[in-house]
DNA sequence: GACGTGATGAGACTGAGTCTCAACTGTGGT
DNA sequence: ACCACAGTTGAGACTCAGTCTCATCACGTC
């Protein structure tokens, strides 16, 4: 993603103004690929001279989350990230050699839901799930740099 | 589970010593039903005059997870907490009402994880599935309030 | 029972995230 | 084009989780 309009849109859809930091964040995060943290946008910002607060950061980050346009999750380290993506229900692979994330469909997890469900007696209202691993471009570098393995 | 022994004897196990401190941590923890914070073994450490330092209760949980001891998750709402659980791998589903976990095995997640690793092309070294919900305790508590719904 | 090492507690420290409040700015109405 | 106002912003104080340090302590071994 390199284009801020889908956020944008979003923002207005959900009828939220379009600022000029809510704008310039917009595009900071179109430009993110793969994961990214609150902390990294505040240097990022910062690094490109935007007189965006911290604050506004936080808030907008929120507010993009409520509206979908960004999926906030948690990495194995503890870390909080998010992620830029489309607002329907679906998941991430994060590849934790370079940060870069892949969105994918259901795959079977709803039947996997409802198994749990049926076995626990849990109505199910929510789920995450969340995949780390490392993604072809790296596993590739990977087999180059050790010959095989 | 209100027994400390499991988690006892998994430290004695991994070659940990059996420190007075983390044998009443260890007690505290087998007491909590559900999932239960840092935070709240800290406020609970010192209700009942447990003379254990916030750092320890950090470290111990730290050492609880690696055994497989406590399992760390994440709540939605961005909470780090823990539940005391049997060192296999397995998913929790959370009750958001009463805060009650129950342990699940595998569900046809395999299958899932075997198929976004297809759909991909990454290789999945780790996956995390958090389920919340409401538990069949609470459901039947809800009904009886709101008589029907 | 003595010793060495791993464990501990107090408290300083860091860093994420929240809150407050006065000042500002999109936006809809005119 | 202008106005008014409600929503938004930035600075910085604040809170709270989690980490680190270091002198002291106590478990387990010999």
């Amino acid at each position: 993603m390199t284009d801020a309009t889908p956020i944008v849109t979003a923002l207005d859809r959900a009828g939220y103004r379009l600022t000029e930091p809510r704008l310039s964040l917009a595009a900071l995060i179109a430009d993110q690929d793969g994961h990214f943290t609150a902390a990294g946008l505040v240097t990022a910002a910062r690094a490109r001279r935007l007189d965006v607060g911290r604050a506004t950061i936080f808030r907008t980050l929120e507010v993009l989350e409520a509206i979908g346009a960004v999926e906030r999750l948690d990495l194995p380290s503890g870390e909080h990230a998010y992620v830029g993506c489309e607002p329907a229900h679906h998941h991430h692979v994060i590849c934790s050699r370079c940060g870069g994330t892949t969105e994918i469909d259901d795959a079977g997890l709803r039947s996997v839901v409802r198994e749990v469900a049926r076995q626990t007696g849990y109505r199910v209202d929510e789920h995450r799930l969340e995949l780390f691993g490392v993604c072809p471009a790296c596993l590739a570098e990977e087999d180059g740099a050790n010959g095989r393995r």
